[in-house]
DNA sequence: CAAAAGCGATTGACACGTCTACTATTCGAA
DNA sequence: TTCGAATAGTAGACGTGTCAATCGCTTTTG
């Protein structure tokens, strides 16, 4: 299912265009990825109404020394910027998930707060999560299969890198 | 409950937890293709000002007889819901992407239809995203990793599509 | 020391997605 | 034929993400 035709014309890499089948493939790859996020997402959601975002951060906290961490550390460590977290710190702070206050050192600062809620129902959810992820992800693949996800992964991050609109948007 | 306790049989395979190595490429296949997707959005976005949403609609109205299709049709077409075309076209029309005409047939229903506006944008952007395509993903990956990204795909798909509660999240 | 520069975090505006509810119309069966 | 069910589309509420602006506090520096 996979035999390309040779290619031996000499146009320039960036000028030329994908053919039908890099764009299948590219197009499968895309949405297989998607899917398999969506449903692993869904099924943290219905086991414990914890949306991906809730969960790394609640994994964060669990993690962090006394549940606590200032919020760009939390940032950082989870690879998400001030905005994005403040926000999602807000709606989770509704829920009781976490709590917010205010930071000893330094006044402009906030520290985000595991709360007894906010540890139980990361606890609840970690065992299911992570056999789900079995289920959909690993058990779906072989040995081989699952190293080729890895290669490629990391395949297309190194290129990704080297690009240099690509480190310009990541940089952000 | 409480069935997790010391177990004198072999584990069922739903219960083991993925591997340290397993989840790293789990959350690398995860990231970077997300990651991937969002550096080929942005770059549509920079050289076209269009998201991914309004190129897919674009080119299905592209390729319709008359630059126009049924509101349903068009949603069946590109696998989305009624609800989020709906929000989508309201979003496209304000822009004169495309608009909204009432249908002959039936009067419950409308027609999405091209605009020239619309047709221009996405003419301009074809060329340019496919490059991209080919640029970031399949000039990332040899042959060999471009067949086994498919094979991936196709493997994880039809696991999902095995299991019960995959059919039914697909479904909705 | 005071003004300026920098930093930490929040906020508002908007795009996008999902879910549910609602309106209007068409269709099907009693 | 009429009435209830199904269908087409829209709309609102809310979670999620990004970007730019803002605000208060800290650090730097003239």
């Amino acid at each position: 299912m996979g035999e390309m035709t040779a290619n031996t014309r000499p146009q320039r890499r960036t000028r030329r265009m994908p053919t039908a089948d890099e764009l299948r493939i590219w197009r499968e790859y895309i949405e297989t990825a998607e899917l398999v996020r969506a449903h692993v997402a869904a099924s943290l959601q219905r086991e414990s109404d914890l949306s991906t975002g809730d969960y790394v951060i609640l994994l964060a906290l669990s993690e962090a020394d006394g549940h606590r961490m200032r919020s760009s550390e939390l940032a950082a460590h989870i690879g998400w910027d001030r905005s994005r977290l403040s926000h999602h710190v807000g709606r989770m702070e509704r829920r009781d998930l976490i709590r917010r206050e205010e930071c000893a050192t330094d006044s402009r600062g906030a520290e985000i707060v595991l709360t007894g809620t906010g540890a139980e129902a990361f606890h609840r959810s970690t065992a299911p999560h992570l056999r789900e992820i079995r289920t959909v992800f690993v058990d779906a693949l072989t040995a081989e299969q699952l190293a080729a996800a890895g290669d490629v992964a990391r395949a297309l991050r190194a290129h990704l890198a080297s690009e240099p609109r690509a480190a310009i948007a990541a940089r952000r």
